[in-house]
RNA sequence: GGGCCGGUGGUGUAGCCUGGUCAGCACACCGCCUUGACGCGGCGGAGGUCGCCGGUUCGAAUCCGGCCCGGCCCA
């Protein structure tokens, strides 16, 4: 069978299904050290978008690197199915609403939903040729797990009983952030800023003398709640209203105007207004200065019954009519368009409010020392990334609240005596679900009292995500394995959940086990369009993976994502247009290949090899050494790149070309012609056994076809393989300059590359001078060649 | 407003840490070439003074300071 002069991708669904067959990736514990990817279970509420194909090709080039030195490799593949979006996306496309639904049907919608985008998900990956442990679903290590599975829900529920009887846990009515379009109370790490335009309004302030003062402000509805009015110290304006008294408008209660520095002078007039609660700063301002929030805002989003006669409007309107009072009253002075970041929801991107609930908290404020000396345990690739984590490590004032009023996720194991209000918290073990089942024990130890309530309350997705490299690695199954396993080799992920997921599962394996989670944490940013821009359905600038791979097959778009950018560094932009010039690379290989095929034979090493053979072995060797190197770093997109300039651009162009005359002359000794045939196969070789990470279709093709055996069980390429010791690296520069030097005279003269042609081949290059001769046709060698 | 990262020809990058050859390479571009692996090829050519300003130095893309732009995150 001889090998084609292009790749057909149609090869690359047939050689993944061999793999498949083969069960060729598949985790069985063995004596050989063990290697851990966790890989970020991607959300499957959609399908596979460009920077997860991205990213899984550059983790699965990882896995092979690792098995190939000898690793054996747990590569599990995870769908991540809890959480809000799902059913943000049930109840849109089912236009349900999660109220009026039974839990049950709702619950059911979800998962059916799930099902569906999961088979999408993971047939994308099986396209890309991505290695993982396994694709079915199943208990074992390195099976594909799903975090909605009660197996994994399991876990979640068993580390916060855990946590829970520690006394790490507390329930506790704090101001959250509270979107009240999710009906949930959201982290500080799912809030996001949205710069708005928003009206600022100037609404004055009687004073007790009968003056007035002038206060801006964007949330003129919480008046009501207003507790005081403050001026930044340095504020030579309004130094002659300390201790002083304000009325408020409307509603007539009296404030005082205090000095503190979070009113800032060019905002406004300079005077702020604080109420419970109109952002943060209101918070921080509140606990300063010891002042007794009242909340007008209720859970549904509407003024509650402290709002008065605006009790029962949206917030919005509440504002529009109090503007519209404060104006017939005489109180608006002006109002002003201005820019403003407004807190919102990440998910509903609904502006988020401040209102106190009862919620679970898992403490974590006062671990940070602890958490940071873990943290500096990890190492980071790229190092600078570290930072991230550090600096949000340090930023964190407040406890977790994981607790979240919504259905698809995994259910708080607690339950409530009806009687006297005690908490039970049932023993590890088993996956609860008590919003509709009864507590595992018959009498309230307490009071026993027979009635309980279930809890109903689910916890924060990011509470169950965080165990990913605990149930990969076999806490709950395998104690041995874990034991010896943990921390897992690695982490890859994204530079926006840094202070998220890779947070929070830093937090939970500090909790449960006392050690860092990694060892290596890999960050990436993120895969733009070809003008830099975030990729978007609105922006019409989506690229999705399947179409490049229905175009141009997924060796294609893996040529491209290791020849194209560094995503630890900076956003990668792609395009069709260089994702198919990436591609050329595979014809160039296959041209080599085939080249190689048709034109040697298998031949041991012979006594004497020639220079010009000697040369290109020393060469690939320090291939081989820079590689490797790169790759421990996990910089496979440079290492690739110095593969691909061997290859075509010394190999293909200068020695092959150097060859030619030895393969196809007879006037050649068997030896040489050997010393050809061995030096090509054996770089060939070593060349395919280093790109079948990146690239492992084409190479499990071409690997077949000429050596007969799987690339994919081989090993990965050491120089000691490399049979020669003199480094001949110095001629390097000579050889390719007195090419080119060559190529340009002949082109100069207009000769064809076949022409004879009389120059001398320098003094220097006199190791090489036979090869040189035949392949330039160079006839006689009278005159000096001045290169 | 703060933090982190990045800013080298049209595009992607090497070099910068360990200052000193014409700033190396690739893609794209232009021209020539059916040379027995490859025209998704070969050969050749044009194109940048290294974001801006200042400093250190005999000498800076490379060190220092300030600024500008982009990305992400935070307030």
């Amino acid at each position: 069978m001889s090998i084609p002069t292009r790749w057909n991708p149609d090869i690359e669904k047939e050689i993944a299904r061999e793999w498949e067959e083969q069960k060729l990736y598949r985790f069985v514990k063995d004596n050989r050290p063990v290697y851990i990817i966790d890989t970020p279970p991607p959300y499957v509420n959609s399908p596979v978008h460009i920077g997860h194909a991205y990213t899984y090709v550059y983790m699965d080039s990882i896995a092979r690197y690792k098995r190939m030195n000898g690793y054996n490799v747990l590569f599990p593949l995870g769908l991540d199915r809890n959480g809000l979006p799902i059913e943000v996306q049930v109840e849109k496309e089912l236009k349900l609403s999660i109220r009026d639904t039974p839990r049950e049907i709702f619950i059911q919608k979800c998962r059916e939903k799930l099902d569906e985008y999961s088979k999408a998900s993971t047939s994308s990956f099986k396209l890309l040729g991505i290695s993982f442990s396994s694709y079915e679903k199943g208990y074992g290590l390195g099976d594909m797990y799903e975090t909605d599975d009660p197996d994994f829900r399991r876990l979640t529920q068993d580390i916060f009983i855990d946590l829970y009887n520690r006394g790490l846990v507390y329930e506790s009515e704090k101001v959250s952030n509270y979107c009240p379009e999710c009906r949930i109370s959201l982290s500080d790490a799912e809030v996001e800023y949205e710069e708005e335009i928003t009206s600022l309004y100037y609404i004055k302030f009687m004073l007790e003398d009968g003056s007035d003062i002038v206060v801006a402000t964007t949330r003129p509805e919480l008046l009501k709640a207003c507790k005081a009015i403050i001026y930044n110290p340095e504020d030579e304006r309004y130094r002659n209203l300390k201790g002083k008294k304000a009325k408020v408008p409307l509603f007539g209660h009296e404030i005082p105007i205090l000095p503190h520095p979070y009113a800032k002078q060019d905002f406004g007039t300079g005077l702020v207004m604080i109420c419970s609660y109109g952002d943060r700063g209101d918070i921080m301002v509140f606990k300063d200065l010891g002042l007794t929030p009242t909340f007008l805002i209720d859970e549904n989003g509407l003024m509650n019954e402290n709002a008065g006669k605006y009790s029962g409007l949206k917030v919005r309107e509440a504002r529009k009519k109090i503007v519209e009072d404060l104006r017939n009253a005489g109180y608006l002075v002006k109002e002003e368009k201005i820019k403003h970041e407004t807190p919102i929801c990440w998910r509903s991107k609904t502006p988020i409010e401040f209102i106190p609930r009862k919620e679970l908290y898992l403490k974590q404020v006062e671990f940070k020392d602890e958490l940071k000396k873990l943290a500096a345990q990890m190492k980071f690739y790229a190092p600078e990334s570290a930072e991230l984590l550090f600096r949000w490590i340090d930023s964190l004032t407040d406890d977790w609240v994981i607790s979240r009023r919504r259905y698809y996720g995994t259910e708080i194991p607690l339950w409530y005596c009806k009687n006297c209000g005690y908490v039970y918290v049932p023993p590890k073990g088993k996956y609860y679900v008590p919003w509709k089942e009864k507590p595992p024990i018959d009498k309230c130890p307490r009071c026993g009292g027979t009635e309980f309530v279930g809890e109903t309350r689910i916890f924060d997705t990011w509470f169950d995500s965080s165990n990913t490299p605990l149930y990969i690695a076999g806490y709950s199954h395998d104690k041995e394995f874990f034991s010896q396993n943990y921390p897992v080799s690695l982490r890859p992920q994204g530079k926006e959940i840094v202070r998220s997921w890779l947070y929070f599962t830093l937090l939970k394996s500090y909790l449960v086990t006392g050690k860092p989670p990694f060892k290596d944490v890999w960050i990436h940013m993120h895969v733009v369009d070809e003008k830099g821009y975030k990729m978007s359905k609105s922006l019409g600038n989506v690229i999705d993976p399947m179409d490049v791979i229905k175009k141009y097959g997924a060796e294609a778009f893996r040529t491209w994502v290791f020849l194209e950018g560094d995503i630890t560094k900076d956003d990668v932009k792609c395009s069709y247009s260089r994702i198919e010039s990436a591609s050329k690379f595979l014809t160039k290989l296959l041209n080599i290949s085939r080249f190689i095929k048709l034109n040697t034979k298998e031949t041991p090493m012979p006594e004497n090899i020639s220079f010009s053979d000697r040369w290109i072995l020393w060469e690939l060797r320090s291939l081989i050494k820079s590689v490797r190197s790169l790759n421990d770093s996990y910089y496979f997109n440079k290492s690739f790149t110095k593969i691909r300039d061997f290859t075509w651009f010394l190999f293909a162009d200068h020695y092959l070309e150097m060859v030619k005359p030895r393969i196809y002359n007879p006037e050649y000794s068997e030896e040489e012609k050997q010393s050809a045939y061995f030096t090509m196969r054996k770089v060939l070789d070593v060349l395919i056994r280093l790109m079948s990470p990146y690239i492992p279709f084409v190479t499990y093709y071409i690997y077949k076809n000429i050596y007969g055996r799987n690339v994919h069980l081989s090993s990965y390429p050491e120089e000691s393989e490399v049979p020669v010791k003199e480094d001949l690296s110095a001629y390097t520069e000579r050889i390719i300059e007195f090419n080119h030097y060559v190529w340009n005279t002949k082109k100069s003269m207009g000769l064809s590359l076949k022409d004879p042609i009389d120059v001398k081949v320098p003094e220097e290059l006199k190791l090489f001078e036979k090869d040189l001769v035949a392949m330039h046709n160079i006839k006689s060698s009278g005159k000096d060649l001045k290169a």
